[in-house]
Formats: C-alpha cells, structure tokens, sequence
DNA sequence: CTATAATATTCGAATAATCGAATATTGTAA
DNA sequence: TTACAATATTCGATTATTCGAATATTATAG
C-alpha cells in the first residue's frame, strides 16, 4: 500500500510554489526556451533566474539541451506541468458544511465499512470526532 | 485574457507545499476530520496542526464546522485537491530533447505562427535562442 | 591562445517559514 | 460559576529561502 511519499508530492509542490519558478515553468508551455529568452519576459535578473532553473532541474521538473553556448530548458514531465496549470485555471466554487452533513456522512462511512467488516471495532457513528486525546 | 494569476497560483501551491499540511489535506480527502483526529494520525503537536489549518484556511482549501467543541475540518475545495492528489501519483517517463528536436520545434511553431499572421515580424528561425543581451 | 557571450555558482545579508512552549479562548457539563 | 476539553494564538528561537553582487565556467569566434 503505497502511502507516504508525502514528503515527496509536498517537495515537489514546493518547487511549483514560487512566482518565478511558476512563471518560468508556464513559460515553458508554451515551448523550449533559453536562459536567454526567459530574462526577456521575467521580471527577474540572471543570476536568479538560474538559481530558479537548478531548482526546478533538481525538481526534474526541466532539462536543457545545450547548443553551444546556449541551454535550452523544456519541460521533462510536461503531461504534470501542463495537467496542473489546467487544474489552477479551474474555477471550483467553495464547499460549505454543516456540522449535521458531517454527521451523516460519517454515520454512512461507518455502516458501509461495518458491512464490509463486521468484525472490526465500531466507533465514531454518533460523535463527530472519533479520537480521544492523547496521553 | 487572463495572465498573472501566476502570483496567486504560486501562493496556493505553497499551502500544498509542506508535507504536514499536505498530510492533513490527504487525511480531509479520505472525509471531514477534527483536530483531534488528526492529532492521532500526523507526527505533529497541536499547536502546529492548528497553525497548518489556518495557512491552509486562508488558502481556501479547507473550512470547518463547529459541533459543540470541535471544529471538524473538511476540504471547500474537494476537486482541487483530490484531483491534484491524482496528478502526482501519475508516473511520467522523463522526457529528454536534442537541441536540434528543439529547433525543428521551433521551425514548426515559427511556421504556424507566419501562416496565422503573415505580418508580424518574424525571428529565430535558424538560432535556438530568440533573445538578445538587455543593455 | 584570447576575448566574449551565455550561463552557473558562491557568498552574505535580508526575509520568511517553522515549531514548541506558554497562554488564551470557547463551549459544555457538572 | 467552575472546571475541563478542544482548539487557537502569541512569542521567540531556529532554520530555510531568496536575491543581488561578484566571480567562475564554458563554448566558440577570431
């Protein structure tokens, strides 16, 4: 049961999360581009720009080509790039519920899990929080 | 036509971003869960569990309702993150490019663009980078 | 070789994020 | 009321990110 790359998904998002990197990585939607060109379009210097691209290479979210003295970046994962932004242009409208659909929606979890398993341990069908504190 | 969201877009992105706040959100995917049940499934302390859902509150991902005592947290944007959550558990071969890919890459766009708009000043062609040295 | 253009790296300083400890708030039961 | 359980907030201290300036690297033209 595959859990727990967590820490992975969070550090790979975290390259994303940044408004230059985010940028440049939009950027590269649209298609390869250089050192170069991104300076053109970024509000950002050189030097930074680079240091952004190190991290979305770590992040093996870019590669580059080199033809002679230019790098040429693209995107080496751009099915995730490209789904993600699609995602982000989504609009979804806010979610609002009651503390009495939670309840139902639990009581509804439990009985399907009780009927799956009846022989596991009930708990939680009529409060809302299953847990108690801890020591 | 809407560009620079990129700003926001960046800043959701970093919500996502730690792997106790991404926990908490793959925690709200499985149903709405309180504080305290949280507390008996993340390595984390109260207090940080509460700082993370406030980040995540003001990012808009979550909500909660109030029964009694507990706030039961629940994803306001259930889409989003379930839909995300499925993006990255996607494996993707990493792509690699030659530069000369790349540059019959940009024949073939400079191509299309010219047929679109025969007016427009064309450029790089031939050279890999578009771009010349600001000032 | 040498100069140069394109890009990367290093190094601090400034800023931001994170976390635990302590404390505050709030709803309810007694 | 008072006490308590659940949760939030505040406050520093620690660590991580970010950015520019300076410098280094590298491929090519001459």
């Amino acid at each position: 049961m595959a859990t727990n790359d967590t820490k992975d998904n969070a550090e790979l998002l975290k390259a994303f999360s940044h408004p230059t990197r985010f940028a440049i990585l939009k950027e590269l939607v649209a298609g390869p581009k250089c050192v170069n060109d991104m300076e053109e379009i970024l509000p950002a210097r050189q030097a930074n720009i680079s240091q952004h691209l190190s991290v979305l290479r770590h992040a093996k979210l870019v590669d580059f080509a080199q033809d002679g003295i230019l790098r040429c970046y693209y995107l080496c994962r751009p099915k995730l790039v490209t789904d993600l932004m699609k995602l982000l242009d989504r609009e979804e409208r806010l979610v609002t519920r009651s503390s009495e659909s939670i309840k139902a929606d639990k009581k509804r979890l439990a009985k399907m899990v009780n009927s799956e398993n009846r022989s596991k341990s009930k708990s939680a069908i009529n409060s809302i929080s299953t847990a108690r504190r801890k020591k």
